[in-house]
DNA sequence: ACGCCGGATGTTATCGATCACATAATGGTG
DNA sequence: CACCATTATGTGATCGATAACATCCGGCGT
């Protein structure tokens, strides 16, 4: 706890450029060129600033350079407020990717909707100046961001819905493997339990979803939309089940997909004897449930760090392209929530 | 995605209080002071300050306020890195609270132990000031962070070591109530899969739990310590089950609950016919799990708001005094994963 | 030899705020 | 009404870096 030790050693504050600057004998200008560009710099005197600094432990005032250049070292990062969906994990990733990069990650919990928003969305951004914003909250308004700062906005997930467009392999491409494989266990009716469509995640598996389903000449056993939480999921689950033609239900995402069994469960249905359930994102938990959750691996963190690199790449156009970002690490994990279809089409 | 249109209306410079004072009047001395402490100016000059920042919009560059006065408005938030734990919600409540008091908070996951994660630490400190730390990690060498840049540092959930101390209630309490609870419903011999006892939830649970069932003439059925995953609350299970004498597992959280469900039902132990089974957190899920978990809600956001509330009063000794941060809206919930202890007292 | 060019380095101004000190306005007193 | 203690306001310096411009220097063409 707070403690703060009187004895303290001394203030001893930082060392400056000029300070550098006089170790070394040369001009504080010099000093701020080695930073620069050290190579405009001749040998012997690059080498004695490098002498200096690291005698004197120099490390730059990121603040009088911040002043002084106008550029902004700090980023920011929305993410969903009271929301049971935290993205956690890709935050992490997300952060690492930044802190390497010299950057410093504001985190943001954006709450509730329109103007609200809006307004919280424009004070925090005039309290200080960001390099940019890394969303993982779909935002309407992406232009209020660009209109009020005009920084670039990476919203994660959504450059899935630009590859889609494309043809080329989308985020939610496993939900073709989904489908493949509740197909191959005689599955012919498959419902999907969606999330929000505002997320690009959502639509994604969703689209991909209804695309694999007509391939393989399968029939559509329904589509519910819910939120991210185990509870709307129990209740996307029981509106299927007013109409329950299916015998496989996707869920967007795991909490879903334990809501979904929960609701199975008290219609006395068994999971996967009666009905098949699969999920997306392979929680740690999910391994452990009872029955363990078939769901697809997602490596998050490699996820979120991909996504701050797309940001990097949008403020430091000089610097290396941005990895083109894909699909990571996703696979299917089959477990015990995915079986064969019973023998009788049906549930109920 | 990254558009930044090419339209841009202007670069709109923020106003400074240069520009604020010669609308106004006066001399930017005047403007900063009036920000500093209006109460030192003439009505009068008070209003026409007030009217000029009106029009401008004035907001003042925190950069070059930094930059003067030393003071830092940043914070750094320390998270698990790679652990399976994360605590999202508390850092949304302290977030946002940071975000009130006009301080940034900055995320960083610290992973690894030791001199890696030592020099990682040293080496994010340095890349700029930061006015305190608020961890979410247990930090041994929170001397380090002290010794280093001596800012004051809160570890989450550390207060509750302290208050055990004395006596007084801490986060732990509910442990006691888990045990009443379980001795209600005839249970003798509880079990306790404990978290990892760097962490003062973890320490404080267990030691709750162990005068809980010393106080209430029950009988210790064994304690395992494990990390806060699903995994390690399956293993540490297994080991509780070499010597089954217990009929209940109260654990540390959700997580290690569902793992210990889990291997409970690979013994083909019945929950809570067999066993009862108690967690912490309440999860959002866990209501919907099969069978729902019996848990102990907090809130989690408010304990991150008030963890960020005792930093904040640390750095600002002279505002109010940080409300006595305590057990925020923990309480029993009691759902399927309890029940009546079997009548043979037996597991096996 | 001269002048000119370009690369390396030095000097001074600047970012936007606060600090330290100087000065002007105010007000109470004898 | 002069005087001094306060209070209110203005002026110039400063935080630590980069920008802009000036200067120095060696080499090369004519």
């Amino acid at each position: 706890m707070t403690q703060t030790p009187a004895d303290a050693p001394q203030p001893a504050r930082a060392a400056t450029i000029y300070e550098v600057a006089r170790l070394a004998g040369v001009s504080h200008q010099t000093v701020s060129r080695y930073m620069a560009d050290r190579s405009k710099l001749k040998a012997a005197t690059s080498e004695k600033v490098e002498r200096a600094m690291a005698e004197l432990n120099y490390s730059p005032n990121l603040t009088a350079r911040s002043l002084r250049t106008r550029a902004a070292y700090r980023l920011l990062a929305l993410v969903p407020g009271s929301s049971p969906y935290f993205p956690s994990r890709m935050l992490n990733g997300a952060a690492a990717t930044a802190q390497e990069a010299g950057y410093h990650l504001d985190v943001v919990a954006l709450e509730g909707t329109g103007p609200d928003r809006t307004e919280r969305l424009r004070r925090i951004l005039e309290g200080g100046p960001f390099a940019g914003a890394l969303s993982f909250v779909p935002i309407s308004g992406t232009d209020l961001l660009q209109a009020q700062e005009r920084i670039p906005v990476v919203v994660a997930g959504e450059y899935d819905d630009k590859m889609r467009g494309q043809g080329r392999i989308s985020e939610g491409s496993a939900a073709q493997a989904i489908v493949a494989h509740l197909a191959a266990l005689g599955h012919r009716r498959i419902a999907h339990i969606a999330g929000p469509q505002e997320w690009p995640a959502a639509r994604n598996r969703l689209a991909v979803y209804r695309k694999a389903v007509r391939d393989a000449g399968l029939e559509d056993g329904g589509v519910a939309e819910a939120q991210w939480s185990a509870a709307a999921g129990y209740d996307a689950a029981r509106a299927l089940l007013a109409n329950p033609s299916f015998t496989a239900i996707f869920a967007a995402n795991d909490q879903l997909a334990i809501g979904a069994i929960r609701a199975l469960h008290d219609q006395g249905l068994r999971v996967p004897g009666d009905v098949s359930v699969v999920g997306w994102d392979d929680h740690p938990e999910s391994a452990f449930l009872v029955p363990s959750l078939t769901t697809v691996h997602m490596d998050l963190e490699a996820q979120g760090s991909s996504a701050m690199g797309q940001l990097l790449a949008a403020l430091n156009p000089g610097g290396m392209p941005a990895a083109e970002p894909g699909p990571t690490g996703m696979r299917l994990v089959l477990r015990e929530s995915s079986g064969p279809a019973p023998n009788q089409g049906q549930a109920d």
